[in-house]
DNA sequence: GAAGAATTTTACCGTCTGGTCAGCGAGGCT
DNA sequence: AGCCTCGCTGACCAGACGGTAAAATTCTTC
């Protein structure tokens, strides 16, 4: 199973599926053509399938990664850490994932969207688990009264909600503020660090 | 352009544009077919398009109509009212509309996560107008102390991400959840009462 | 109930899509 | 140099796709 053996290979695969997140993302598993992927990677469709056996897999290595990327800045939330400041530095490391990796969060969304019918294993089982744990972190905290009394598992979604908004949503967020505001990020930083500062402060 | 003429004639466009908000929001507009959508309004593919000139009519059709019911709470803020109560109430309404027409909201998140290729005149002009309009109203409520000093524009954004999530997400939510919990809206509207009070209450 | 219009179906077309296959070429090893 | 594996290509296929044409059916109106 020790997928990449030689360099050619490592970096063909990753270029595919850099191409593959690009059209993935964009268009959603069914909108998306192999065809079109071979022409963002540079490479033949067929040479495409050299290196995965079928369009399912290309997509399965993307969702199998992101996973992991993606739900890493929750796992580092730490128990110990002060309450407010945990959850504000979450939500600013979530933030800006959506700055800098809107694509993949585009892919997450679409999967979801559709019923995660290629994810859903992963969803209640890795990411239900994890945010139990983690929601039982942040009763704790309220039972000791560092944070104001809510509910945690909307909270999480509630700061999942506000950060990929940016990413995924961001075509509508740009028309609404114009070209006037070109980079809605350093705003939606103070406006989510004030939101949730007032919300969870005791 | 008086659109329906006979009895037959609106029944089954009716019909039609039920069965395509069921597949396009589903699956996206490249990922739906026509095939899908004949079989679900239980028409065959000819006939779909002897009441609609092409799939892109279907979805066009979907989304004109879409835009007006989806922005009416928002329209109905009403400037007179207490600041609060008035924005709980478009919370709730939104809320509601993630419960009772999720399937218009996916349709809305599919159509925006990939770019708005069909949608971005509407994004640019109406929408960001009655978002400038009722940002400007948010603003005089701050100005005159009624309000927590917000940004009008991302408290707009916050509420459609905090909503539409529940729709657009809704298997995410659920997995999340489990099965002990069937249904997230009672919880949820709680939850973002609490949450939009905190944040905005003088 | 016949005429004529509105509706529906059958059969079909050209294109696109995911995937296959036989073979060609390039690299590395002895 | 010769061999052999790895990497790549062009031609192709079967099915799905959006859409069309014309005939068949149903509905309405007199």
């Amino acid at each position: 199973m020790t997928r990449p053996r030689t360099r050619i290979q490592r970096r063909n695969r990753e270029t595919i599926l850099e191409a593959a997140l690009e059209v993935f993302s964009a268009q959603g598993f069914r909108g998306a053509t192999l065809d079109q992927i071979a022409e963002v990677a540079g490479l033949s469709k067929p040479n495409l399938l050299y290196y995965f056996p079928s369009k399912e897999a290309i997509h399965a290595a993307l969702l199998g990664d992101l996973l992991d990327i993606w739900l890493q800045p929750l796992r580092e939330m730490d128990p110990e850490g002060e309450p407010l400041a945990e959850i504000l530095t979450y939500v600013r490391r979530k933030l800006q994932m959506s700055r800098d990796m809107p694509r993949e969060s585009r892919l997450f969304a679409n999967e979801v969207l559709q019923g995660a019918p290629r994810m859903g294993a992963a969803i209640t089982g890795d990411l239900a688990a994890l945010v139990e744990t983690k929601a039982a972190v942040i009763r704790g905290w309220i039972a000791a009264g560092r944070l104001a009394d809510v509910h945690p598992k909307h909270l999480i979604f509630s700061i999942w909600a506000l950060t990929q908004h940016y990413a995924d949503f961001d075509v509508q967020v740009r028309g609404v503020l114009g070209p006037a505001e070109p980079d809605p990020y350093p705003e939606a930083e103070r406006h989510l660090e004030r939101l949730f500062t007032r919300m969870l402060a005791v």
